[in-house]
DNA sequence: AATGAATGAGAGTTCATTCAT
DNA sequence: TATGAATGAACTCTCATTCAT
């Protein structure tokens, strides 16, 4: 049992390492110039044990995703849960939005997997599935929790803001890499939270 | 005379058709996966062609994001001129950044270039003064056309919202690969408009 | 360990199978117009094996160069090893010198080595030494052995005529292929005998 | 018929230039690696006015290594022409075999020529013309100017050294690229005086 | 589970050759 | 005669994938 136990924990920890890896290496490189020897070497493995824990490259790229998103939304439901009212609750989405910023490669490679779901049909379900998974809020509580019971029209429009939130950071942060200098994080805080307040205006 | 205008022409030609069809597959498949066969093909011409014209893959597609942009510009610069006041001026600003949205192909591949370009530190001087070239508005004339004289600190904020806009649409348009439903032609216009105003207070 | 060597084995199996095809292929097509594809396929292995253990087609092709000048060396050394006395050492030279005319493929190589060698300087250190290396009468031992303390001036012609052993020998082996009636083996036999008498008079 | 003159004039200082520069090219590049665009940019022609005058690459290589050759032979009748009895043929004959050491790159394109040959059955008729023209003691009012009457054996012989003389020099210039030291221009006239008197031992 | 030799399809690039002007 | 745009076959090298160990 110790002994299984430890194979195990080899197990998810060579898991743990080649996702890592492939993330560092697909931000870098993007998923098509990223090979497979790079990961396997910035994982501290070789080439074959990709293909003892992925079926492929796409499915490394794919179980990636899926795991990234998953933290993502865990983490805002985390966040959300904490909160007690619905203006502490906006706030804290807020806050978390606007965190977004911190990170400056993982919206780089959301943005190199959603185009390559766009190129890709045969792996758009799956692609879907994550897509679908990333917005936390389409859950009803939480909607409620954040917006409270909204008029047909009025919750058109709150849909369509919570999609575009996370393509706008997305391109802001891509951006932000060859402006170093005017969009720095602290602008960049700035001009998200403005956005943030232009799409969804404290209902007073 | 004649003679040399009519190989001139074919010459041109040619690489008008490159071009197309260059742009055409390097939206549909991405950089790298794009082949020069194909793009070809597209062109109704043979792949060496293409290293009549152009040095290599890469300079196809620096070449093409050159142009591109240079049309984008000269189209807002266009646009900007016939304006008389500077109500008129940003109101048709305003309309030409939402219209961006019926191009669902060119914002998707300026990511691809932006992204290219992070991944590129060669060629990223060439992309530097391309993307600089994107930016009419560093235009002192056409900046306060559109702005009038700001003081420092409302000054930046124009210009991060400035450099916003496009990686904005280019992060929503993308997005709206996805979410046709949610994210219509109109539902663009709309959220784009929100945010543009609140990036662009009328100046009341 | 008997794993491990099976391993090895097929390794080594490999990498001699690649180098003797290659050896024919250069032979008959010549550097530039050897295929990769055609070694692979003489060698009984695929193209991508050539990869795996030769950096590139210059790689393979300077590799062989080193080998078999190692080889050819080794088998001097050996000959000469055996030899007890001055005189039997230079008739066992010559014998050797004179022997190298069975062998018409090899001074057509190194004809190709040397070409090659003049037009690719970037490659010249790697081929200057092993050219070096196949002047195994540069060993003080085997020189005193061969032709005794010389004067310096007599020194000097001996150092020119062993250089000019192998060209020489290069030389007549490719007219051979022109001359097969005129150049038989037994004519280059005895032409190279006396060339070599001429330039290694027996000391009397 | 001036005008016509001038043509024929443009047409051949053309065909020099070409061949001069296809000779310049083919000696530093070799016959695979040359390009028919550096050897007409050369020539200062373009690459369509080589097709105006050769066949194709390999005709080129070819028209050059006949005109190359006659001019050799041609200049080798002359010298002999001049001369009135045998010792005196012979020595100009030694004069000029040992002085073709003054060209370090006719010889490297000799060896470029022959082993084409070896390569090319196709062509080996052509070059066979050419190769048997390249030994002009083969005329009999030569070969007895040099030699004399001479009996079947030792007739054997001397032909045998007619045909290595050619590979020797070949050779030899080709190691002296990389024994600048020791086979200097002066090493080599010295080392092949010495093949030449064995080779045509003065008959005494 | 992990290794890495071997495979082989595939892609960018080169370059002799053609041909309209 | 000369040009150079266009062709397209050919070739090196890459890299995801497989598989014996």
């Amino acid at each position: 049992m110790e002994t299984q136990s430890k194979q195990q924990l080899r197990i998810k920890e060579t898991q743990a390492r080649l996702l890592n890896a492939a993330e560092e290496v697909f931000v870098r490189d993007g998923y098509e110039s990223a090979q497979l020897d790079e990961i396997a070497a910035v994982a501290g493995r070789s080439k074959g044990a990709v293909y003892t824990h992925f079926k492929s490259k796409e499915d490394l790229f794919l179980v990636l995703f899926e795991n990234r998103t998953r933290s993502y939304v865990d983490r805002l439901v985390v966040t959300l849960k904490t909160c007690t009212n619905r203006k502490q609750s906006l706030e804290a989405f807020r806050e978390f939005y606007v965190g977004l910023v911190q990170d400056r490669m993982w919206p780089i490679l959301t943005l190199e997997f959603k185009l390559y779901a766009l190129r890709h049909p045969e792996s758009k379900e799956r692609f879907r599935k994550a897509f679908e998974m990333s917005k936390p809020t389409k859950d009803d509580a939480f909607y409620e929790q954040l917006f409270g019971k909204l008029t047909r029209g009025s919750k058109n429009d709150t849909d369509l803001s919570l999609i575009a939130l996370g393509p706008i950071v997305s391109g802001l942060i891509l951006e932000s890499h060859f402006e170093r200098d005017n969009l720095s994080e602290k602008a960049l805080r700035r001009i998200l939270g403005r956005i943030f307040d232009a799409l969804f205006p404290s209902q007073s």
